[in-house]
DNA sequence: CCTTGACTTAGAGTTTACTCTAACAAATAT
DNA sequence: ATATTTGTTAGAGTAAACTCTAAGTCAAGG
């Protein structure tokens, strides 16, 4: 609880702080990315309500999204998160979750170092290819310039 | 020209070489993803014939499309290359494509930097949280196992 | 009181990037 | 000679991931 201001937000105000529109947070939470918030009773009832915790969730799984795991395994990583916190599931079944959840982190930080070494290659190429041109524009430049028209 | 076996692929031949199906090489040729290929006269009049330098130009295209290069933004990278091979343009034009291309290849790299510490921030996270749940197995499995059903 | 603005929902529409189908041609295999 | 394979085209279909619309609720400001 440490450095948290314990506020709520608004959809609008996360998708502020986020980036994410308020279209696409609701999608996600349609889709089972983001757990259901908690939402306000009384005459507002209905109205999303997010803390600092769920801010921070929401942070992660963008960060899963933005380096390339698929909704659909996102989905089952918080499906699977969730059921630890219903205390009525029986005690065997948490290890099969840790373990479904150990193995889905395993593929996507493999996923990751594969993706790490492409971008690599990819920006050795991009900077050869980058110095060839501006080699090219020297010439270019150092040159007399011919006109052909 | 070292080391290159002067050889002509068909387009099923350059599928199986780089992975990309033949549907998607003629979709990004049309999308003008890559410029197009000789084809074979005579009877065969129609046929793509791709060389060693189109092979590899293909795999340095899908390379920055892996890592998250937009296809749009590769196509107008390769037009202005297509520019610099035809001779009728004026000598002026190639200095402002060169610049073009430049400019181009140091966004995608500062893009790739970008997903480069996104990807490294992720992996931490995702870590942690291995960690954390690799701990819990551990708990769980030092504890004689309770059964509330 | 009424407008403005932020929220709610279900569901329709859009964009991107393929992915495939249909209909046909030509070369190779049986 | 016929069947199979591999190619050609235009254009239709699909899946994922948004993105927006329509119709409505609620509360604060002028």
């Amino acid at each position: 609880m440490k450095g948290d201001k314990n506020l709520m937000y608004s959809i609008g105000e996360v998708s502020k702080l986020t980036g994410i529109s308020t279209y696409t947070l609701r999608y996600y939470e349609k889709m089972g990315l983001l757990p259901n918030p908690y939402r306000m009773d009384g005459k507002q009832n209905g109205i999303r309500q997010y803390n600092d915790q769920d801010l921070r969730f929401i942070q992660f799984i963008y960060g899963l999204k933005q380096t390339g795991m698929k909704l659909k395994d996102i989905a089952l990583f918080v499906e699977d998160g969730c059921l630890l916190t219903q205390n009525d599931q029986e005690i065997e079944n948490i290890q099969d979750i840790l373990h479904k959840r150990i193995e889905l982190l395993n593929k996507h930080v493999n996923l990751l170092e594969q993706q790490l070494e492409q971008l690599g290659n990819v920006m050795t190429l991009a900077n050869e290819k980058r110095s060839f041109y501006l080699e090219m524009l020297n010439e270019q430049t150092s040159k007399p310039v011919k006109h052909f028209k």
